[in-house]
RNA sequence: GGGCCGUUAGCUCAGUCGGUAGAGCAUCUGACUUUUAAUCAGGUGGUCGUGCGUUCGAGUCGCACACGGCCCA
């Protein structure tokens, strides 16, 4: 596929149309691919001004317009055609007629193709049977399309196609525009939501000296001047931490993250993550801000607070459900004791017997959290927060002052998925450094996700972090969510891909 | 990583018991001055994902591989 993409008959036809439409257009000292047409109106405007009008309205008072826009449908019918031609906005009929733009120009338009992007003016008219049209007395063909399209019933449906040739998709199916409209949509809201509230937006760096801020497998690549390793970032924790200490109170980033692992409909090797920081408040004061947030994108994108997702809804308007992980194991396992879950040898016991594996190394509250993930976590359908994450699986949150064996951290899930992650941050520069020391040592155990110890984080600690909280949030499945899309592919223009075979 | 399913014309899909490859749309030719999956008549279009094997003969049966989809880990 690399040189000689597949020729057919239909593309050889439309070279030598191209070919002809060359010479002409050089023989007239112009471009086969004129970049002089000038656009003054799109489909949904016009739509939206006339699509009320009667016959009668459109014709007293004739409105001028220029449209362009890829041409979608031809139907000729002897003497005058009607195209369909579709542009950013929306689509809006073209009747051409012979005796309005002149023989040679009309018999020039019969051999477009379907596929085509064309310039148009004329006047708006309905016709007989209701369609806002234009009338066209001047048409342009402004590039020629070599490809065929597919086929304008059944569209482009192979999920590996219009994966791949996304741009095809996007030409045909438009509720694949309308997901990326509004992913796009719930981006800015979230970055409106966030400016309102005094957060600065940052970009940070995202080739890594030391992956740091989660526990993921990074990938590597090499500086080629300085003969060094570097690792595409796994998470933008530390750096935003280190904006705080300088004093930057109410940062945020939305970006690029890379994570070595496998791919799923859930997975895809780089996704996007907003996180955010801001000084001076906790981790209740998190979970607050997102339900305002979660609650603020159903109400004004979605314009509901009850959402529908694979045919499950999800209620966004009524206070979202808060418990810790302890009372949520427990909640969802009633033969579970409290007792249980407050002793490694007991609680090694439920998990060994849920089939779960156990590595020597794991303490008490790993072991918590691998009962929390197979038993609770695909049960959490509604809004939820869970709170009191154990302290051995989040090196990175602030210990609670009265139980020091869990922090002060909460993820959010939904529809049984975990959709964000928030906690107030361990400022304590001391206990920083411990706690990267234990991830070292696991990293040596084997661990390939654990961390690094990151030296500069630690000094910029020793400088003085606020107490803070921050949170990320997976905007791919966020917008998933919000889209009702299985896959995490269906929200990105470009998943990633095996080469094609 | 494992299981199941898929890969046939540009697109969407049929293809019986193993016997020379089919349809619709698109395309080409002709007719048609208000259609919207326009209609009518006629024509063109194939390395059946790749490779090996079984067989007189493979789109079809077997094995391997590639890519994808779904489920599981």
């Amino acid at each position: 596929m690399s040189e000689q993409l597949d020729e057919n008959k239909l593309v050889a036809q439309r070279r030598e149309k191209l070919t002809a439409i060359r010479a002409q257009a050089e023989a007239a000292n112009g471009s086969a691919f004129p970049n002089d047409f000038r656009r003054e109106h799109l489909a949904a405007e016009l739509r939206a001004h006339y699509g009320d009008k009667t016959a009668e309205e459109m014709e007293a008072n004739s409105v001028r317009v220029a449209v362009a826009g890829r041409m979608m449908a031809k139907r000729i019918m002897g003497k005058a055609s009607f195209v369909r031609l579709q542009d950013m906005s929306d689509w809006i009929q073209l009747f051409v007629q012979r005796d309005t733009i002149g023989e040679a120009e009309y018999a020039a338009f019969k051999g477009l193709d379907v596929g085509d992007i064309l310039g148009a003016e004329g006047t708006l008219f309905i016709t007989k049977t209701g369609e806002l049209s234009v009338k066209v007395d001047c048409l342009k063909l402004l590039t020629k399309s070599l490809r065929p399209l597919p086929e304008k019933w059944h569209g482009m449906t192979d999920q590996e196609q219009r994966y791949r040739q996304r741009y095809v998709d996007l030409i045909m199916n438009t509720d694949v525009r309308d997901t990326f409209k509004r992913r796009s949509a719930i981006i800015s809201y979230i970055r409106n939501f966030l400016v309102e509230r005094g957060y600065l937006e940052v970009e940070t760096p995202m080739m890594h000296v030391i992956p740091g801020g989660a526990t993921a497998r990074p990938f590597e690549t090499h500086h080629n001047a300085l003969d060094m390793k570097l690792f595409l970032r796994i998470a933008p924790e530390l750096f935003l931490k280190r904006l705080v200490v300088g004093g930057f109170e109410k940062v945020f980033e939305i970006n690029r993250n890379f994570r070595n692992e496998g791919l799923s409909t859930r997975h895809n090797p780089e996704f996007t993550m907003i996180e955010f920081y801001e000084a001076y408040v906790d981790h209740h004061h998190l979970m607050d801000l997102t339900e305002a947030l979660l609650r603020g994108i159903a109400t004004d994108i979605v314009g509901s607070t009850t959402i529908t997702y694979q045919g499950d809804e999800y209620d966004f308007g009524s206070p979202f459900a808060r418990m810790s992980v302890k009372e949520a194991i427990l909640h969802y396992n009633p033969d579970i004791a409290a007792a249980e879950l407050e002793d490694l040898t007991s609680a090694t016991a439920i998990a060994r017997r849920l089939g779960l594996e156990v590595k020597p190394t794991y303490g008490l509250g790993k072991v918590q959290i691998e009962i929390f993930e197979e038993t609770v976590e695909h049960l959490l359908k509604n809004p939820t927060f869970i709170t009191a994450y154990p302290t051995e699986v989040s090196p990175l949150a602030r210990r609670n002052d009265q139980d020091p064996t869990v922090t002060d951290r909460f993820e959010f899930f939904i529809g049984g998925r975990e959709i964000a992650n928030g906690f107030s941050e361990l400022n304590d520069a001391e206990d920083q450094a411990e706690r990267f020391r234990k991830q070292v040592e696991e990293k040596d155990a084997g661990d390939d996700e654990a961390m690094h110890f990151d030296a500069d984080y630690v000094r910029a600690l020793e400088h003085g972090l606020p107490p803070t909280a921050g949170e990320g949030i997976g905007i791919d499945r966020l917008v998933m969510l919000f889209t009702d899309s299985p896959s995490i592919r269906d929200v990105l223009l470009f998943p990633h891909m095996r080469p094609e075979g």
